[in-house]
DNA sequence: AAATATACATTGACAGACGAAGTATTATGT
DNA sequence: ACATAATACTTCGTCTGTCAATGTATATTT
């Protein structure tokens, strides 16, 4: 993995919530799709993805459910709610101008 | 301020390097250009820059040395190292393909 | 004389990310 | 048949960067 956790800390949510604004989804094909679409430069570790679940879902932007799959492993499946939906378009706005200030910032000036 | 730490967290020693690439600085200085550049709606934290020096120094990226002004508060100047200057390259590399993965993982995507 | 600006420093707490380990079920290769 | 890998979730403890709070000291402004 070539990005680090602190380029990458405070944005788990809102790739979650962006996921979830699709199509309800479940940890591990989350996570899966997160690899494949970055070419395994990127991977949520397990405990980052299941913690950002619970603080999600105890603030009342995303709900879970049992999938009633009959073969393989039970998987819990979680939906966006409004508020999730409201906080997914701030993060989008952050993000966006918090890109601009740093590309600011970080570039040399003269 | 908008723009809240954990999107700016892992930025705070580029954005230091970014200055210090350009003319030796002190804290006060660097934090107040930051202000300005940004239109006040990004500073540091004072704990935050200085701890920032301090491991930027202790890793061999920056030295210190006293400015001798007749008047005012005492200043500790830093000035940015080889090893400063590579690590400012990788950091803003890194940032590069750390924005292009968050733009793409963030997004919707049908 | 008091308030504000300049300038640096330390302490302790907090939150998010992660390593490690564990539980269970199903699929695959030999 | 058996081992291994893949699927899928969970919990615990640790680490690191940020920040609030507080303190020191000097110079300037009101």
């Amino acid at each position: 993995m070539s990005i680090t956790s602190d380029l990458i800390r405070g944005h788990t949510e809102t790739i979650i919530l962006a996921y979830l604004a699709e199509r309800d989804s479940y940890g591990y094909e989350i996570n899966k799709k997160i690899q494949e679409e970055t070419d395994r430069r990127y991977e949520l570790k397990e405990a980052t993805l299941y913690s950002a679940f619970r603080r999600l879902e105890e603030s009342g932007c995303i709900e879970s459910y049992w999938g009633n799959q009959q073969t393989g492993a039970r998987r819990r499946y979680y939906r966006i709610t409004p508020a999730g939906a409201a906080l997914y378009r701030k993060n989008l706005a952050d993000w966006k101008e918090a890109q601009s200030l740093i590309n600011k910032l970080v570039s040399t000036k003269n």
